[in-house]
RNA sequence: AGGGGUAUAGCCAAACGGUAAGGCAACGGCCUCUGACGCCGUCAUCUCUUGGUUCGAAUCCAGGUACCCCUGCCA
């Protein structure tokens, strides 16, 4: 290695530059943010972004950022979701070592500072209904007006919210409600819900409570209670930023927090919103949650997608806070960035039509050695089989070839990588006339390079794998869930957009030897076909199933 | 009585009153036993629009326009 520093390639963004200016000014001495979940579902490539901003941000800044699960409403989530929401941050590559929190630990807390708020005039017990109260709200361009409970007295208010906490009354019959403007443009402060009654056990906490703060009681103070400095979210949750300064700035705090906002990613050709990503699993248009096509973390993971990858991707896209649609294909080009890197290559023939090299010995077998890594001698090498019959894939002949078409054709000839030389002499047809076997003849001089005899240049160079020593696999290989740029625009439904072929399984491929035995783990390139890696799930020993991760790009398709 | 945001190239995105970074894509060309990888080059006289302030404006001011978010006892 020389002596000179890589400079940081990190894009400057908004957030950097506050905390930067945060720093040097004195304001804080290191910075503290969260990445905080509700645990109702699994996380996609959305909450990626999420991830690598809260963070990267910490690791960049020497601080640390908490794994913080908003776990407010008990209706909505399950055990089921906490533990996949940490393996899915650990697998995109952070730790929230020590600081894994609950905002549902906070509950007590949260509930005595629910009471001191009463005491303080500024929360009252409502008993108005949610049909009620959204009537008493207004709209967006009138005032809202005041509920005939607003001015209960204290002693009250104290009384029939004690007795919400005991279970007294059913669910929905009465809410808590912050006293500040019914009348306030910003609807969030038209004095919002603190609390509602929910008889439903907690994945966390189980049935301690009978009442559950809502997010915007529960999220400022939360961090508060962390010491979080910098909380970072989207910017739907901007117009609730008043109401989160006006807890802060009411309530005791021990420390205040700032809240900051990010634009969401949009990703195209992928839907994106939980509901709809569920009724894909749950309508069978996708085997499950990990469906290699979905873009939750769980599918892009199974895919084979690497965190590596991932995480380039959201460094890639930068942060900003206007609304922006990044093209999937940045995604992939990510991986096929990462994977070049690391993956072995190794031949695999997808759709496989056999050549017979008539002028090859019959009893004949060749031990050739083939390069892992064309660029990285130190990968090694490994030893591949050459004999009379060989498979090559049906895509690279062609008996009336096209423009610009160099690979096999009748009378034509092409290099077998790493092997000979061929030259296709003939074809075998069927009833149909469908060309079922090729024939050819290989030229024994040719092992090294692409010139024949004579001096002149193949122009192709094609992959193949011994008949004799193939082992036959399946292969899935991935296009996108859907056709259409936005799918999730409104006005339509979004399942019209489906891609009918966004899956093709192939049963009768052909890979060498060596990768019968392969890792699961590890990602191969099948050169010129792509990235694959052996499906976590479906692939046994003896009936390997492998998915490709993302094609290999291909100026020659784009040209056609 | 509505409020809050956002507009810089095909897609992202820097710039902080001093003369439009970078990435992706695209397009030429080179290299190549992967139509891969890699390498070289090209790609905004201009920042949604109209005025204004200034020696100087993407940056400041005023007026337009477009799009996004907010009327859950969801987060």
């Amino acid at each position: 290695m020389t002596s000179v520093e890589q400079v940081a390639p990190t894009a400057n963004n908004f957030l950097k530059t506050i905390i930067d200016e945060d720093l040097k000014s004195g304001k804080h001495s290191s910075i503290v943010t969260r990445f905080p979940p509700e645990p109702n579902g699994y996380l996609h490539i959305g909450h990626a972004k999420s991830i690598c901003i809260n963070f990267g941000l910490a690791r960049d800044f020497g601080g640390r950022c908490h794994l913080r699960f908003d776990d407010t409403n008990p209706a909505k989530e399950e055990l089921e979701y906490i533990d996949s929401i940490k393996e899915s941050v650990l697998w995109l590559g952070f730790d929230w070592g020590e600081h894994l929190y609950f905002a549902s630990d906070n509950f007590e807390q949260l509930y005595q500072w629910a009471v001191f708020l009463i005491k303080d005039g500024k929360a009252y017990v409502e008993d108005l209904n949610a049909e009620q109260i959204r009537a008493h709200r207004g709209t967006l361009t009138e005032p809202g007006t005041e509920s005939p409970y607003r001015n209960r007295s204290v002693e009250e208010n104290l009384d029939l919210f004690s007795r919400m906490r005991t279970g007294e009354f059913p669910d929905g019959t009465r809410v808590l409600r912050a006293k500040i403007d019914m009348a306030s443009p910003n609807i969030s402060l038209r004095d919002p819900v603190l609390y509602r009654i929910l008889h439903t056990p907690h994945p966390h906490v189980g049935d301690a409570w009978k009442i559950y703060p809502m997010y915007d009681f529960a999220h400022g103070q939360t961090d508060a209670i962390e010491g979080i400095t910098h909380s970072i979210c989207t910017l739907e949750f901007e117009s609730h930023k008043p109401l989160y300064e006006w807890f802060l700035d009411n309530l005791p705090v021990p420390s205040r927090p700032r809240q900051y906002e990010f634009a969401r990613l949009n990703l195209t050709y992928t839907v994106m919103s939980k509901r709809k990503l569920q009724e894909l699993v749950q309508l069978g248009t996708v085997s499950g949650w990990d469906d290699p096509r979905m873009p939750t973390l769980a599918g892009i993971k199974r895919r084979g997608y690497t965190p590596a990858a991932v995480r380039a991707f959201c460094e890639q896209i930068g942060v900003g806070r206007s609304d922006s649609w990044i093209d999937v294909s940045i995604l992939e080009e990510c991986v096929r960035t990462d994977l070049n890197e690391s993956a072995p290559r190794t031949m695999a023939v997808l759709r496989p039509i056999k050549l017979v090299i008539d002028n090859y010995p019959a009893d004949l077998t060749e031990e050739l050695q083939a390069a892992n890594h064309p660029q990285k001698p130190e990968m090694g090498s490994r030893t591949i089989y050459f004999n009379r019959e060989i498979w090559i894939d049906a895509e690279d002949f062609m008996e009336v070839p096209s423009k610009g078409f160099h690979r096999l054709t009748v009378g034509g000839e092409v290099k077998l990588r790493a092997g000979y030389i061929v030259k296709c002499t003939g074809v075998v047809k069927d009833a149909q006339g469908a060309v079922v076997e090729l024939h050819g003849e290989y030229d024994p001089a040719s092992r090294e390079g692409i010139h024949t005899a004579d001096g002149r240049k193949v122009k192709g160079v094609i992959h193949w794998v011994s008949a004799a020593h193939a082992v036959t696999v399946e292969v899935r290989l991935f296009d996108r869930l859907f056709s259409d740029p936005n799918p999730d625009r409104g006005g339509v439904d979004y399942k019209q957009f489906l891609n009918a072929g966004s899956i093709e399984t192939l049963s009768d491929c052909k890979i060498e030897a060596t990768l019968a035995g392969a890792n699961v783990e590890t990602r191969y390139q099948f050169e010129r076909m792509g990235y694959f890696r052996q499906d976590p799930k479906d692939s046994f020993p003896g009936k390997l199933v492998f998915n490709r991760i993302v094609t290999l790009r291909d100026a020659w398709i784009t040209k056609k």
